[in-house]
DNA sequence: CGGCTATTTCAGAAATTCCTGAAACAACCG
DNA sequence: CGGTTGTTTCAGGAATTTCTGAAATAGCCG
C-alpha cells in the first residue's frame, strides 16, 4: 500500500467504520481513497494504493455503485472508467440515508405494520403488538422528520442544526403568541415540561 | 425455537438489522426477545425460545450490559438473574444513540482533528486535508445538534419531530419579526444562530 | 475477424467471526 | 465443608464473510 501517511490513516479508520456502516472493510477503503482523492481514479491505481487485488477492487466499486455513492467518467481517449465522490459532502450524507433508509428501514415498517395487523392469540401476544405498534410510531415520527427536512436546501439544513435545541425557545415563544394574542404573555411555559408518559 | 409466530419473526428481523447496527445476530434476536416480553426472562428462558447454547446468551446479555440496554434484576428467593429492557422506548434510543456516539463518532472525530493539525507535505495532502476538515465540521454540526436535542425531555422532542421541516416557516416568521421592528417587539429572541464560519 | 485493453464473474482459498461444550468460578445453604 | 444452582470463560470447531486468480465477457479498432 503505498500512500502517505495521511491518507493512510484516513483509510483505515473509514475502513472499519464501513465496516459498522453495513459495508465491508475494502468498500469503506476504497471509498475513503476515493473521498480524499482530487481527481477521479481507476481501478488500478485503487489496486496500486491499497494493494488489494484487482477483483477485489472491481466488487467494491460495483458495491458502491449500487449505493449510488460514485460518480462514473471517462477520460476522452480512454477507454478506462474512473471514480469519484460527489464534491459536496452533503450530498454524500444525504445519499447514505436515502439508501439506508430504503434498505434498512422501509422493510423493517413493512414488517412491523404487517406483525401488527394480526389478530392476537394471547395475552404474550396482546403484549407484544402493543409493543410493536409503539415501535412502528415512532419509526413512522422519525422518517416523517427525516422526510421533511431532506426536502431543506444545504443553507437551511444547516442553519436549523446550527440552531439546535435553541429552536425550541423560538416554538415556546410562537406558541405564546398563538396562546394569548391580546398583551404580553404572563405564563412562563406553555405546557409542563417533565411528564413522563 | 418454541416462539409463537409473531415474536419469531420479530426476533428474526431484528436478528438482521442487529447485524447491520454493530452488534451480532444472536445479540440482535435476545434483545428482541426482551423487548416483545411481558416480564423479564432470565437465561435459561432465552435459550429455550431461542435455540441458542447456554453460553452464547450468556455473552449475548454481557454485550447487551456494556452497551448499558439491558436491566438486571432478582426475584425475591431466586438466585438466577433476570433481564428486561426499559419500558421507554425513548429510554432505548437514547442510550443507543449515546453509545454509538461514544464508540464511533467520538475516536473518528479524536482522529479528523489530529490529521488536520499535521502539516500537509504535497499538493494532494493539502487538499485531502480540506476535504478532512470539510468532514470535521459537518461531523461537529450534527453532534452539536445532536447535543443539543437530546437534554429535550420526550414531550417537547416529539412535538419537534413532528413539526418536521414546518419548523422552517416559524423560524422564517421569527426572522421576519426581528427584521421589521415596527409591530409586535419580537421581544427575546433566542441568542442569534451561530455564524457559519 | 483477431488482437488488444479493460472489466466482471465465480469457485474455491483465506480470514474472520460466531458458537459451543467443557471446565472454572461464584454464591448460597444445610 | 460438600452439595446445589446458576453464571462465566475460553479453546477450538463451525459457519460465514471476504478475497483471490483464472477464466469469461465486453468493447474497440485496424
Amino acid at each position: 500500500m503505498k500512500l502517505p501517511p495521511l491518507q493512510h490513516r484516513f483509510v483505515l479508520h473509514f475502513g472499519e467504520m464501513g465496516a459498522r456502516w453495513g459495508v465491508n472493510r475494502t468498500v469503506g477503503q476504497i471509498y475513503a481513497l476515493l473521498y480524499l482523492s482530487e481527481e477521479p481514479l481507476c481501478a488500478d491505481q485503487i489496486v496500486a494504493a491499497l494493494g488489494f487485488s484487482r477483483s477485489n477492487v472491481s466488487m467494491g466499486l460495483k458495491e458502491l455503485q449500487s449505493w449510488q455513492l460514485v460518480r462514473l467518467q471517462h477520460l476522452p481517449d480512454d477507454r478506462r472508467d474512473f471514480f469519484s465522490t460527489p464534491d459536496d459532502l452533503w450530498e454524500i450524507v444525504r445519499t447514505l440515508a436515502e439508501q439506508r433508509k430504503a434498505r434498512e428501514i422501509d422493510p423493517t415498517l413493512s414488517l412491523l405494520r404487517e406483525l401488527a395487523m394480526e389478530e392476537p392469540t394471547t395475552e404474550a401476544n396482546r403484549h407484544a403488538q402493543a409493543r410493536i405498534a409503539e415501535t412502528t410510531e415512532m419509526i413512522e415520527l422519525l422518517t416523517g422528520w427525516y422526510d421533511d427536512v431532506r426536502k431543506l436546501d444545504t443553507e437551511r439544513l444547516e442553519k436549523l442544526l446550527a440552531l439546535g435545541a435553541a429552536v425550541q425557545r423560538v416554538l415556546d415563544f410562537t406558541d405564546r403568541l398563538k396562546l394569548l394574542p391580546g398583551g404580553k404573555p404572563a405564563a412562563k411555559q406553555p405546557e409542563t415540561p417533565n411528564e413522563k408518559a
